[in-house]
DNA sequence: ATAAACAATTGACACCATCAACCTTTGAGA
DNA sequence: TCTCAAAGGTTGATGGTGTCAATTGTTTAT
């Protein structure tokens, strides 16, 4: 019906704040533009990210906590940080995945107020299933021309080392 | 206690299902490589959407919703389609953005059961300023050199066009 | 030793999401 | 025409996600 047949407002908003980069006014239709694409086609792709995690019987939240916890062990409050919510909200999440096995509480001995988060065995199993489904590259991946990916590999490979 | 202690598994994974892409075992580690990068930055950033939504006093669902709204009316039933979830949570979302004063109900002519959604005078207002602050580039492209934003942008205007 | 700061939990409340059941309207077919 | 299946939307029940305010238990600083 609307395949962005009349898209004009977006391109002609003005950001209201100051560049917060520091940018020049000359760069920033640029990075605008590059943005605003990128936006569009994963705004579109995260469309999909719960039934992915519901192949696994996880909601969006969870699968994105299994995430981070294969990294390690966590505090709870470094989770909510990594979450960037509420502490309590840690906690009634935590329980239902410890109820379902998947994660375990334990007292750390240094502190005894914090608990860490480690993945249990069937944690760790599922974790490892989810991780090789959330990789696998989508079609406008995919069907991207090789030296695309490349440079877009190495675009992104230095935006996150100075990120 | 946990292995996965240290990190990298998610180069190693291997995704279980068959290249739906089509595309060769060769390129396949390619377009992951690519592919896992961009997810993670997306990822990151994405947490700031909330926060982001919530400078409007909106849900980050609300926010998604002015947004398809823009472009013309719409019925419940296609909103349901944009948002990828049930009809009846579509329900309870219009009345709260209904009483809010920022979308309208308007029974069809043409088949009285379908009610078009159509943004007021406010509505349509907020959603200038939802936009402009959406689509403010962030530091991980601000920050790019301005060769690689002209390749990012080029890149993603080809994917966008043959998705 | 007392007070301040911190980690986690609890309870109250709102939003998001699904499912099943329902009502109205529409569109075909007997 | 009359009936009946299908579609659009709403309602009610249930559960996950999220916030805030208040509480408990444990450090840490004064």
């Amino acid at each position: 019906m609307n395949g962005y047949s009349d898209s004009h407002s977006e391109q002609a908003v003005r950001p209201s704040g100051a560049p917060s980069g520091g940018t020049e006014v000359g760069e920033e239709g640029l990075a605008q533009q590059a943005w605003t694409l990128l936006f569009s086609l994963l705004h579109t792709h995260m469309r999909n990210f719960p039934a992915l995690a519901a192949e696994f019987e996880l909601s969006p939240v969870q699968a994105h906590v299994l995430r981070q916890l294969g990294e390690g062990a966590l505090a709870m409050s470094t989770l909510a940080n990594y979450l960037s919510c509420d502490a309590s909200n840690v906690t009634g999440l935590v329980d239902r995945l410890e109820a379902r096995g998947l994660v375990e509480r334990r007292s750390s001995e240094q502190d005894r107020r914090v608990k860490m988060l480690v993945l249990t065995e069937a944690g760790a199993e599922l974790r490892g299933r989810l991780m090789a489904r959330m990789f696998e590259p989508p079609p406008f991946v995919t069907e991207m021309p090789e030296e695309d990916q490349v440079a877009l590999r190495d675009i992104m490979r230095r935006a996150l080392k100075t990120q």
